[in-house]
RNA sequence: GCCGCCUUAGCUCAGCCGGUAGAGCGGCGCAUUCGUAAUGCGUAGGUCAGGUGUUCGAGUCACCUAGGCGGCACCA
């Protein structure tokens, strides 16, 4: 006998190879028909398998997120079987879930079209319609080798062999469709639905490593329901109308151009935006105790060696060489420049923690393929900072750091949604023991100072260091790494940085990298696709069109407009012989926050109508008194918060 | 860098089986002075990304190059 113990608390005994299913028809047999999967000790498995032992016990059906997960690995499955049907001799390899969906990897030599998913996916529901049996089989490790590679099935029969001698391979049936996996799956291919749809096609290397053979990936979106398919599928529309490329052009923002790939020609109004944020920035780090310094843009190749990066980047710096036989490299980053400005002259321990920022101009050749719009570029400037101190000032420095970054975030609209702590790389400088520290220290850190979990990530830290990831939540719920704190033995050491200590004993101090935009250009992008463009008063490029709406009101829209203007706002002014209802259109389209029409009426009361974008009507002030509440809302939320201190 | 797709007027996009290029918006000109999301009329814009080839004939087919997009790999 087992005994299971249920979600209420209760227990009740069952026969020794009961199965969920079994539980479920004793308890409802509605509950048996929504069954799809059950919970045991935290383990989720097949319905009909028989349970290997009591515990605590708990059927999901349906609407449970885990469900939807094995939903979706579940329609991996059948896009492969519709695949294999279609395209006899495509060869599968691993097909996960994933956020949102699902994907499967093939190897096949001719490309899949665009054409082909509609076709795959007529065939997946008519799979899904014949609702075979999925089977859970438990095979012989030498059994299950030899089958796949007797059917041609190569990737497979290698991921077997690779599986520590004593796992136990199982093998899902779906009618004669069978496919190495670990499970669990659903009952039957029923189950899946039709809430899915395929996206789009990709291009992937066997086990992510870009020396093995291209694989073709087919990704998909599934769903528990049809309305929640519909739900995603307009998020993923509302998405693509933040874009920032598209906002960044129809605000007439910035542009790229294939002359200075990877780099912005900023407009006046992009880069009008770039300052707001620059500005608020530098005052955010004053505030903080920093000091902003600016280090060269090229600098001896020398000095890249000895940092270290010459070895690991060398490939990916743009360098030159003058006629007198210098070798030179631009800047692929801050860090060596800021220890040649600490190491000038003597530091102390009176001088820790010295905070030193740089909004640093750095130069990276990224490979093409990962140029993304002003996401990802190959001159961008980051928002650094180092911070040179003892060891034992780490972890104030890491809270005090934090706290400034969640300032800033939600200053701009964004949540700090988690945060990663990446580990040492395979290839990195500095010993052991080094990183031991560097991580105990980090982590502990990182745990007192942020106000949720830290999911650490093996192999993914900086060559000279642990890394901190902030990773933040836009608008719409897209996450997006902009904030890092990494913490550094080493550089310090190759770069021989020094202060005079309490003993007077020269002593060398940890260096903290660390960044809350990243780069300033992605942060934008991540604003402007937070905001969809419409930007609080403080950011918008434009803050105000003062419109006429005859000729005759031009003198007052002059009047109104020079006002604005000397309380600080930028304004610009629209005298056009246009009607207004075109004009409000116009600006309005341009997501200029604040729009003044101005007639005779206004003109012979001196006031201001107000009319805010995305909504209807209008206020009616005094210009005085208008032009004041104006001014005092356009005053960036720092100084706002500084002025109601007092 | 790798795989796939895409590139037509300033922008968004049509253009069938290969027969010699179109719309809307925008621009420019003229008229219109109008009260909160498109006033009317007129007009100018194109080596169809670049190149080579097939063909009597190429925006359309093939190949090459460049860039963009979606992934992958990379990300100090």
């Amino acid at each position: 006998m087992i005994e299971l113990i249920f979600p209420d608390g209760s227990k009740r005994a069952f026969d020794d190879g009961a199965s969920g299913r079994d539980v479920a028809a004793s308890i409802a047999k509605s509950l048996e028909k929504r069954a799809l999967l059950v919970r045991l000790d935290g383990q989720l498995l097949d319905l009909d398998r028989a349970l290997p032992g009591g515990g605590t016990f708990e059927i999901l059906t349906r609407e449970s997120p885990d469900a939807l997960e094995v939903i979706r690995h579940d329609a991996s499955h059948v896009l492969a079987q519709a695949v294999q049907e279609l395209f006899p001799g495509t060869q599968v390899t691993i097909g996960p879930a994933i956020e949102d969906g699902f994907y499967y990897d093939f190897a096949r030599d001719e490309p899949f079209s665009l054409d082909d998913l509609a076709t795959i996916e007529a065939r997946m529901a008519e799979i899904v319609d014949r609702d075979e049996k999925i089977v859970r089989e438990v095979w012989d490790r030498d059994e299950a080798i030899a089958h796949f590679r007797g059917i041609g099935e190569a990737y497979k029969a290698e991921i077997i062999s690779d599986l520590p001698g004593d796992e136990v391979i199982t093998v899902y049936r779906q009618g004669d469709w069978k496919d190495l996996c670990l499970g669990p799956h659903l009952p039957s291919t029923r189950h899946v639905g039709k809430a899915f749809k395929l996206t789009k096609l990709a291009g992937a290397y066997w086990r992510g490593d870009h020396r093995n053979a291209q694989l073709q990936r087919i990704y998909g979106t599934a769903w528990a329901s049809e309305a929640d398919l519909e739900a995603h599928l307009k998020r993923i529309e509302e998405a693509e109308r933040r874009d920032h490329r598209r906002i960044g052009r129809a605000m007439d923002l910035f542009h790229l151009q294939e002359e200075a790939r990877g780099m912005i020609f900023w407009h006046p109004k992009g880069w009008t935006l770039y300052r707001t944020v620059e500005s608020y920035m530098r005052r955010r780090v004053e505030a903080d105790g920093y000091v902003e310094v600016k280090a060269p843009q090229i600098m001896d190749r020398g000095l890249w060696e000895k940092s270290g990066h010459w070895e690991k980047f060398g490939q990916a710096m743009f360098t030159c060489e003058t006629t007198e036989g210098e070798e030179l490299a631009v800047k692929p980053m801050n860090c060596p420049g800021h220890v040649q400005i600490f190491n000038f002259g003597q530091k102390s321990y009176r001088d820790l923690p010295l905070r030193m920022a740089e909004f640093g101009a750095c130069h990276r050749y990224e490979p093409s393929g990962a140029l993304h719009g002003i996401m990802r570029l190959r001159a961008f400037t980051q928002d650094d900072a180092h911070i040179f101190c003892r060891e034992d000032q780490i972890e104030a420095e890491t809270t005090k750091f934090v706290k400034l970054l969640n300032s800033v975030y939600s200053d701009f609209g964004l949540d700090l949604h988690s945060v990663k702590l990446a580990l040492r790389p395979d290839i990195r400088a500095g010993s052991d023991e080094v990183w031991d520290i560097a991580e105990a220290k980090l982590d502990r850190a990182a745990r007192q100072a942020v106000n949720m979990e830290v999911e650490p990530l093996p192999g993914e830290g900086a060559f000279y260091g642990p890394k901190l990831e902030f990773h933040l939540r836009d608008a719409i719920g897209r996450t997006w790494q902009c904030g890092t704190l990494q913490l550094d033995f080493v550089l310090p050491e190759r770069l021989d940085a020094e202060y005079v200590a309490e003993d007077g004993s020269k002593q060398r101090p940890v260096m903290l990298h660390r960044a809350i935009c990243g780069s300033m250009e992605r942060f934008l992008g991540v604003a402007i696709e937070n905001y969809a463009g419409a930007f609080p008063l403080w950011l918008a490029p434009t803050q105000a069109v003062v419109a006429s709406i005859t000729s005759d009101a031009d003198d007052y829209a002059r009047e109104v407009a020079a006002a604005l203007k000397a309380a600080g706002l930028r304004v610009e002014l629209d005298l056009r012989n246009e009607k207004i209802n075109y004009k409000v259109r116009e600006h309005s389209l341009a997501k200029t926050p604040v729009i003044a029409a101005v007639g005779r009426r206004e003109a012979e009361t001196r006031a201001l109508a107000i009319r805010r974008l995305g909504t209807e009507g209008q206020t009616v002030l005094p210009l005085d008194e208008a032009v004041a509440a104006l001014a005092d809302e356009a005053i960036p939320p720092d100084l706002a918060r500084a002025a109601l201190r007092g």
